[in-house]
RNA sequence: GAGGGCGUAGCUCAGAGGUAGAGCAACGGUCUUUUAAACCGUGGGCCGUGGGUUCAAUCCCCACCGCCCUCACCA
């Protein structure tokens, strides 16, 4: 009978039914296929016979699922009290504990089944333990259940902790309880799971497979809150201000728009945390900070992603130097907690990151890495089409930047702070007045990347509608409404002078946990939707 | 937005103008101390989607979709 069975295709009246390549036996069965009856175990189509229908493993895992739940086992469990963490339970391994009772939950990774016995690795948010199944210790009924108890379920385990002969620290379990069954498969327990683009749309499955990545986001969260609270302890207070905006203020990139239908007024996401802050220093918070999200509607790559977290803080009657203690102190605390010093590997790379960080001047790293002044258009403009960049259209402050990027940013790999940018540059930020032209702000970077930015701010009120209006291309643009007069309103009431920073979180993550892109430390970045495609898989 | 690369089984990857392979995972079996368990056996593929060339396309050509890289836009 085998030896008459051959390959074939599945006609198209019923491939639709899943059926796909299968064997038949063209002298077997004569009669026309039933649409009726695809759960038979053979299909026929004008005198071929195909096999079952092809059980994918959602489907197998599905079929054990069942079967657990007509031995009256509830494959979603409820609540599971008295577990705890894994690792300390490792850890308590010692000649005192050995045969003690310990209960454990977590994920199954791997399973190495032997008839009557098994093994399995359980994995949790604190470490993995073997667990060692066999059936005399756990009676007949639950050895039962057992059978269909496979990778990727969620398990409680109580057992005597041991070891087995060959060492390993394992619980030797007397009792489980099936959790959660799962129903799809995990990735491959050897390579993991490598596609990026899996890796970021299903970060759970990247979280389980890669365990980098979970080690990664945990430091984000660390360094996220060791942030707030370096930042409490210095007597600033955090504030949450509002993510819609009239008025996208506070850094010069595209926002997003949206529209609220009540009021029917069109809204901006905030592309900046700044105004609100501002506003808030003339309120009186004398120290005020917020770490939020902000979005930005300009290109993604390696280090842009759409929506990235902004810390920005400002501190009444301080200035650029305040800010810059307080960043060379923020970030060589963030180091040490996040690498245990204050020298790193990043990439191929060694960063430093050891106050004092140097203090340069723009204009003259221009003039060391370029070789150009900022007023000679036409040397600049030569220096960019040196590297083949379009430079049509530019203004001259647009060239100085562009030259700036090419030729310097590279050059700053160490924590190098970066002094007296053009004031064009930086119109919420006050004029150094020992530097006539040049703004008093900062640009820290590390790793060729720009990370905080900071300014003694601008509280000016007359000064600050003038470049406001400069910017937004004269008093047409300020009518339609582009002036933020609230904010210009506020600054007449008082001000008082500051010092004001901006740090991108992503960045500093990146570099603290030695992350080549920015998706790597954004839980979920933004990718295209999947459409149909994806609603139609499921 | 421009250029280049990639898309093959649940996962990691081979492959070649003649309708596809491996390892792991899955399923059945042997196995009560293994750890990438082993061994025997089985099933599994709209080869991203749609068109074109061809006797024949998963492979060649075109378009589209998605991801990655470089550039552009931009902190």
């Amino acid at each position: 009978m085998r030896g008459s069975l051959e390959r074939c295709f599945v006609p198209a009246p019923i491939r639709h039914l899943g059926f796909s390549q299968a064997r038949f036996d063209a002298t077997a069965c004569h009669q026309e296929y039933n649409p009726h009856l695809p759960q038979m175990g053979c299909i026929c189509y004008k005198g071929a016979v195909f096999g079952s229908p092809t059980m994918t493993e959602r489907e197998e895992r599905t079929k054990h699922l069942e079967a657990l739940r007509e031995l009256g086992v509830d494959p979603y469990g409820t609540r599971f009290d008295g577990a705890g963490p894994i690792a300390p339970v490792v850890a308590a391994y010692s000649v005192e504990t050995e045969g003690r009772q310990y209960t454990v939950a977590g994920r199954i990774t791997a399973l190495r089944s032997y008839g009557k016995a098994a093994f399995l690795d359980l994995r949790d948010a604190t470490g993995k333990i073997q667990i060692y199944a066999r059936k005399d210790d756990l009676g007949d009924t639950p050895w039962k259940t057992f059978q269909h108890v496979g990778i990727g379920d969620l398990l409680g385990v109580t057992g005597k902790l041991g070891k087995t002969k060959t060492g390993e620290i394992t619980l030797f379990s007397t009792r489980f309880t099936l959790l959660t069954k799962a129903l799809r498969p995990l990735p491959e327990k050897w390579h993991g799971l490598r596609d990026p683009e899996v890796r970021y749309r299903q970060r759970y499955l990247d979280l389980i497979a890669n365990p980098k990545v979970r080690e990664t986001f945990l430091r984000r969260s660390r360094l996220i809150t060791t942030t707030r609270a370096f930042l409490e302890a210095r007597g600033y207070v955090e504030v949450e201000t509002p993510m819609m905006h009239a008025i996208p203020g506070g850094a010069a990139a595209r926002p997003f728009v949206t529209h609220h239908n009540a009021l029917d007024a069109k809204l901006f996401l905030r592309i900046a945390l700044e105004i609100p802050l501002k506003k808030l220093l003339v309120g009186g918070f004398e120290r005020v900070y917020e770490i939020g999200r902000v979005f930005r509607n300009e290109g993604i790559d390696a280090n842009h992603n759409p929506e990235f977290t902004l810390l920005e803080l400002y501190h009444a009657y301080g200035d650029l130097r305040t800010m810059m203690d307080l960043t060379e102190a923020l970030v060589s605390h963030l180091a040490r907690e996040a690498t245990g010093g204050t020298r790193f590997p990043f990439g191929e790379r060694e960063i430093g990151v050891e106050p004092p960080w140097p203090r340069r001047d723009y204009l003259e790293l221009l003039r060391e890495h370029a070789g150009v002044g900022p007023k000679d258009e036409d040397a600049l403009r030569a220096k960019l089409r040196e590297r083949k960049v379009e430079t049509a259209g530019l203004s001259r402050v647009d060239l100085v930047d562009k030259v700036f990027s090419e030729y310097v940013e590279p050059h700053l790999q160490s924590a190098t702070f970066v002094t007296g940018h053009p004031v064009e540059m930086a119109p919420l930020c006050k004029e150094d007045p020992s530097r006539p032209g040049q703004a008093d702000r900062f640009e820290a970077y590390i790793a060729g990347m720009e990370i905080a930015n900071a300014y003694t701010e601008l509280n000016d009120p007359v000064e600050q509608r003038r470049r406001l209006v400069d910017q937004a291309g004269g008093d047409e643009m300020a009518r339609a409404g582009r002036l933020d007069e609230d904010f210009l309103r506020a600054l007449e009431t008082g001000m008082p002078p500051a010092g004001g920073l901006g740090i991108g979180m992503d960045r500093l993550v990146m570099i603290l946990t030695n992350s080549p892109t920015v998706r790597e430390v954004i839980l979920f970045p933004l990718l295209r939707d999947m459409g149909a495609a994806a609603e139609e898989e499921s």
